[in-house]
DNA sequence: CAGCTGATTTAACTTTAGTTAATTTAAAAA
DNA sequence: TTTTTAAATTAACTAAAGTTAAATCAGCTG
């Protein structure tokens, strides 16, 4: 059933962005493409409490991650984010 | 400090949105106001249950109540909901 | 390969969110 | 004014999400 499919899709992506410090991560991705130690620093967390929180971010779609070497380069995914515009937009 | 006042509501407003009971109460809204015991009977969701979640949607601004004798009619915000597609739509 | 280094994962824990049944509140009707 | 009824609130509980420090994993570098 596609729709419901969506529908799950839709429920993650909003409860990925339920969350101030992921919030903080999409603002910072706005630059551009981060490594996780330099956001890290920029936003001065813990590099496992970021690694959680990119996680939900990716499982819900709203960021992709590309491996250079032992550095994780992760930066946002606009598709996802008109999705979720979209979704509110039909109200 | 406006803009990060404005943060907040979206948080909470996203956090309204991440749950399944939550936008099944917004998708029977658009049909129209609602009362809470019609609600209960159309998603099969006990009362006192439908009302916290029903709080969950007020608090963010997603919803809005107008009381009538003992029945209190719920309807969508769509002002609110605009102001999280205008925030999707910034990235 | 032995040891570094950037990142993820795990496990134990704390906090927050959701559920349930029972109670309370307040408007309305008997 | 007692009773009924719609909805909100409470309290006790369960479940989910977030935090922390330590361990693991995988590419690199000497």
């Amino acid at each position: 059933m596609q729709s419901s499919a969506n529908k799950d899709h839709v429920f993650s992506g909003f409860h990925a962005l339920s969350e101030p410090i992921r919030i903080q991560v999409l603002e910072l991705l706005r630059e551009g493409e981060f490594c996780v130690g330099d956001m890290c620093e920029r936003l001065s967390i813990a590099q496992s409490k970021l690694s959680f929180h990119l996680k939900t971010l990716k499982q819900a779609g709203l960021v992709t991650a590309r491996q250079q070497g032992r550095w994780m380069y992760y930066s946002i995914n606009p598709d996802q984010l008109n999705v979720l515009e979209t979704y509110l937009s039909s109200y």
